[in-house]
RNA sequence: GCCGAGGUGGCGGAAUAGGCAGACGCGCGGGACUCAAAAUCCCGUGCCCCAAAAGGGCGUGUGGGUUCGACUCCCACCCUCGGCACCA
């Protein structure tokens, strides 16, 4: 009984056999995806499905894709964004969801003002060409919105909220006017944003960027850069993200330190390392720190400031380049060090950056990479005041200068001793150090010396042991070495000494923590405490503080160009600078024919107004906002799109915000996700928002690429146009090719209209889903298109013969009187269904939704292939199949729902649930492991599976596991319900 | 250099709690249909050994470890991609 059924299941029910006995092909009505598409296309929008109930926010959903800067066409891999979210809205609606789901208009920006300027139209009917386009490319695409809240940032019943938002910041002090250097890219002749300069180069012309001086506005969003970084724990967004912010925002602790120049100004420097301050044997400011014209010495004026022109004439990419020498230039004056009191001079050097903690640091070589390169290049000396934590200590005795009586010392000792023609090499523990010192006197020449690195250095003589612990000791070994040591003349510092002896060089310098050594009333704190009791110390002293420092720096929001929001301020000659009164927003932008590269400023009939406060001339602001401003807080927008009278419904936002998911590319990881949750922090402190975090979940997805083709004589050529064998086709060259992601630039775009006529939205769309994990980046795939095409074929096929064979038939079939396979379909069903439920509810891999749908498309239709297969269950396994593959393709799925004859829409039916006693098929599969390997798969009653006992007992008793077992003695079995059982046998 | 993600068939990928590795799709091989091709449909398809089958061995970047059992956990390392990068 029991061999039967395991026989019988082992046959399956999901294949169909080999000898082709299919029922002749029926020549049925060809799928015809762009009639049908045409048929559906306006119908869910004139239904208003899409449409938020607003004042309703029972069960609502704030879904939300990242708006689009409309330049151009959309292809095929901006279809991952909205594609996907189509899907994914159009599920929540037929779970029952009241779903916002806004599109509007990122409008302002650069790309339109250069077409404007190159092609003479005017950027704002460039734009709105544009968005017509998009609008036309989404509704093909089956893509829909609300479209009563769409927005667009350049028109002025948006922008006049931006400027709201200034004038709000402006109000709190948060929005200021300074004087900074900026980018600026020579070719283009513009300021760019930080984020416009790539690796130190424009992002457009790749030119490298120079800095400029310039009065400009920006937002202080450092005072909220605490809280950016905390409130990142709160989000569920992807890690990654999280951790570039985290980067982006640089938190550091440290402490800031006050020394005093010998012309008595003060100089705090900031750093991490606090406890190194016994080794700071020199200052370093920034070449443009304010003090530095004081701080110089008369005769090295002119060294000096040609050390800062030099400076400034670098780009920025040869500044910041870490491959660079380390320059600098002595200010010829001195500070003292308020630790050891010793006096240590005052360099600036370009690696010394004026933006970040005091623009000023103190050196110390032998902590700190930078420095040690610093010092070793201009003779500056080296300190060691930390213990290297578990590292070896060396030493290192030139040859003929110890007596033979050395070596069975050392071995006395336990010592390491490598004999090469230079010397003698010694690798001791490091807290040897002192011992192996000691040794080494006693067994030195009168005329020798050695050098121990360990625990601090040791310069050793006959007469005594030097500990470098002091810039004096430092001095005195240097001058007796250079007595002893011929080969060392003209060296400037023990340290440069100690570097040519390369055996030492790789313990010269170290940044970990470790015991504080030569650090005064310090000497000993273990590496634990050293931070917290130097700091300690420096305040009780009185002579620093511990401090933290942040990367982040305030946001320039200045922009010399004519599409954008206008800076609402007005100079007045005899007020200064006044905000435009509220009641006279929106600054609008003057309407003209001609831009030019100044943009406003460049539009004289702009400039003039009267000041608000003394009603007097003056002059507007004449720059424009950064657009990422514009995009900073729409999402608030879209609650209110239309409201005059204030930027966003208070109650209404507070009811729909946060934005439940939010899905773009990891393009604006930073930036745009950054600069909207700073907004809407200062809007919440403001009390007009609830929340303090503008998007609770955040979904990136990755870029599609394909391949570019590259002709060094005709630049990119589109991949249909390459010729045989990889060729340009105009002149035959061979190409270059790369796969990189789809962009207008490098011609390698698969167009969405193509793929539409000639396959339909619904197989664009399935590929676009399924071709991989929507988060991940994927190389499109002609062929994947094609398989998707076809796949829709074979459920277009099966749905219509399964209408045909039961027409009239109700969808309720009966559980209680299925045979075996009704009873697998039936369980496959619901699995389908839990699996394609989880995957929208949870992490979004669609792909896999969509396998687990072919997988029972599959196997339904080898269903139908069975004698007399059950037509209640065919029908209602149609019913079902069809709602849900309808996120995926909705008008395939429409226009077979209404053939199946249900009365309401796709979206108005509820979405199918799983019963969970459905996926208990009565029979499972269960391997058998014998030592680890998979030896026998038994079918057997789901009930007998599932208590371990009788499991094992079936298992055991099994015919085919008993000849495995033959010869063997079962040591252990491990019997897994439902799952599988192991056997441990000898 | 630092941080992050990832490495699975010929390819995209699946295995979402340590329990059948390779689901689904592509490609490829064979077959059907066709005068032929394309399209479509059917069967097969991780690698290796054996003429085939039966059977066996190997297999998730590498090397170790934990476990009855490891793509999954631990340790060490290699490679690829992304971000940051003289940030004191």
């Amino acid at each position: 009984m029991r061999d039967g059924r395991s026989q019988r299941g082992a046959e399956g029910f999901g294949r169909r056999g080999g000898s082709g006995e299919r029922r002749p092909p029926v020549s049925r009505e060809p799928y015809n995806p762009q009639e049908i598409e045409e048929k559906w296309r306006d119908f869910w929008r004139e239904r208003g499905f899409f449409k938020a109930k607003i004042h309703d926010t029972r069960k609502k959903f704030y879904y939300l894709n990242m708006f689009p800067y409309p330049s151009g066409k959309l292809h095929a891999g901006h279809g991952r964004n909205y594609i996907l979210g189509d899907a994914i809205v159009r599920f929540l609606l037929m779970r029952g969801w009241n779903v916002l789901n806004p599109m509007g208009w990122d409008a302002f920006g650069l790309p339109a003002e250069n077409a404007a300027i190159e092609q003479g139209v005017h950027p704002r009917d460039w734009t709105w060409r544009n968005i017509q386009e998009f609008k036309r490319q989404f509704r093909a695409w089956g893509v829909e919105y609300d479209w009563d809240r769409e927005i667009a940032t350049c028109e002025p019943d948006y922008y006049k909220w931006t400027q709201w938002l200034f004038l709000k910041l402006y109000e709190k002090g948060l929005a200021y006017r300074a004087k900074g250097k900026v980018n600026w890219c020579p070719h283009c002749e513009v300021v760019l944003a930080n984020e416009q300069v790539i690796s130190g180069r424009c992002w457009r012309c790749n030119s490298p960027v120079e800095k400029r001086e310039l009065e400009q506005w920006y937002f202080k969003i450092t005072a909220y850069a605490e809280r950016l970084l905390r409130d990142l724990a709160k989000l569920d967004w992807p890690e990654h993200v999280k951790k570039m912010q985290e980067n982006w925002i640089g938190r550091s602790e440290g402490a800031e330190i006050i020394f005093r120049a010998e012309g008595g100004q003060e100089i705090t420097v900031f750093t991490t390392r606090p406890d190194t301050l016994w080794g700071a044997t020199f200052l370093v400011l920034a070449p443009e720190h304010p003090l530095v014209p004081e701080l110089t010495a008369p005769d090295r004026k002119s060294e000096i400031r040609a050390y800062q022109e030099a400076t400034e004439r670098l780009t920025e990419v040869e500044r910041t380049s870490t491959e660079k020498e380390k320059t600098g230039a002595f200010l010829g004056t001195y500070a003292l060090n308020p630790a050891t009191g010793e006096r240590i001079p005052i360099w600036i050097a370009d690696y010394v950056l004026l933006g970040y903690g005091t623009g000023a640091i103190m050196g110390v070589p032998a902590h700190d990479e930078r420095d040690f390169l610093f010092a070793l290049k201009y003779g500056l000396p080296v300190i060691p005041v930390i213990a290297h934590p578990g590292e070896q200590g060396k030493a290192f005795v030139p040859a003929g200068l110890y007596r033979e009586t050395f070596l069975p010392a050392l071995k006395e000792a336990g010592v390491a001793v490598e004999i090469r023609g230079d010397g003698a090499s010694l690798h001791f523990p490091a807290e040897k150090t002192d011992q192996v010192a000691n040794i080494l006197q006693k067994h030195l020449r009168p005329e020798g010396w050695g050098a121990v690195v360990g625990e601090g250095w040791r310069l050793v003589f006959p007469e005594e042991i030097v500990n470098i612990g002091s810039l004096a000791e430092e001095r005195r070994a240097l001058g007796k070495l250079l007595e002893r040591a011929s080969d060392l003349k003209g060296k400037r510092t023990v340290a440069e000494a100690l570097w040519e002896i390369s055996f030492l060089r790789d313990l010269l310098f170290h940044a970990e923590y470790g015991k504080m050594v030569n650090s005064g009333p310090l000497s000993g704190t273990p590496g634990s405490a050293a931070i917290s009791r130097t700091v300690a110390w420096l305040e009780e002293k009185g002579l620093g503080k511990g401090t933290v420092t942040y990367k982040l720096r305030d946001w320039l929001i200045s922009r010399q160009r004519y599409w954008g929001a206008p800076i609402p301020m007005i100079h007045c000659p005899r007020c200064g600078i006044v905000p435009v009164p509220e009641k006279d927003l929106p600054v609008k932008l003057p309407e003209v024919n001609r831009i030019g590269k100044l943009g406003l400023a460049d539009i004289p009939e702009f400039i003039p107004t009267t000041c608000p406060r003394c009603g007097g001339p003056a002059r507007r602001d004449t720059d424009t906002m950064d657009t990422f401003v514009d995009s900073s807080w729409y999402f608030l927008r879209y609650i209110s799109p239309k409201d005059e009278t204030r930027p966003f419904d208070p109650e209404l936002v507070n009811k729909w915000l946060p934005v439940d998911l939010y899905v773009g590319g990891v393009e604006h990881a930073i930036l745009h996700l950054l600069y909207s949750r700073f907004i809407t922090k200062f809007l919440h402190d403001l009390g007009l928002l609830s929340f303090d975090e503008p998007f609770r979940r955040l979904f990136t997805q990755g870029m599609v690429t394909y391949p570019a083709y590259w002709c060094p004589a005709h630049h990119w050529i589109p991949p249909k146009e390459v010729a045989e064998g990889n060729r340009c086709p105009k002149c035959g060259a061979e190409l270059v090719v790369s796969v990189v992601a789809m962009s207008k630039s490098k011609k390698n775009v698969v167009s969405p209209d193509e793929l539409i006529a000639q396959y339909g939205a619904d197989t664009e769309r399935l590929y676009t889903l399924f071709m991989g994990p929507p988060e991940r980046e994927i190389e499109w795939s002609e062929e994947g298109v094609r398989g998707c095409w076809r796949f829709l074929n074979r459920f277009w096929n099966l749905a219509l013969d399964i209408l045909e064979r039961t027409a009239g038939v109700q969808a309720e079939p009966d559980p209680e009187t299925f045979g075996p396979k009704e009873q697998a379909i039936w369980a496959k069903l619901h699995a389908t269904i839990k699996k394609v439920t989880e995957e929208f509810e949870g992490r979004l891999a669609l792909n896999t939704a969509v396998a687990a749908i072919m997988e029972f498309t599959n196997e339904l239709s080898a269903y139908t292939e069975e004698e007399n297969p059950d037509p209640k269950l065919l029908r209602r396994s149609l019913r079902d199949l069809i709602l849900l593959l309808s996120p995926f393709t909705p008008f395939v799925c429409e226009e077979l729902w209404h053939r199946l004859g249900e009365g309401k829409a796709v979206l108005e039916t509820p979405w199918p649930e799983y019963d969970p006693k459905a996926l208990e098929e009565a029979e499972v599969e269960i391997p058998v492991q014998i030592n680890g390997k998979v030896r026998a798969r038994l079918r057997l009653p789901r009930n007998k599976a599932a208590d371990p006992k009788t499991l094992e007992a079936f298992v055991l008793a099994h015919p085919e596991v008993q000849v495995r077992l033959q010869g063997l003695k079962v040591e252990k079995v491990i019997a897994v319900p439902e799952k599988l059982v192991s056997i441990v046998a000898r």
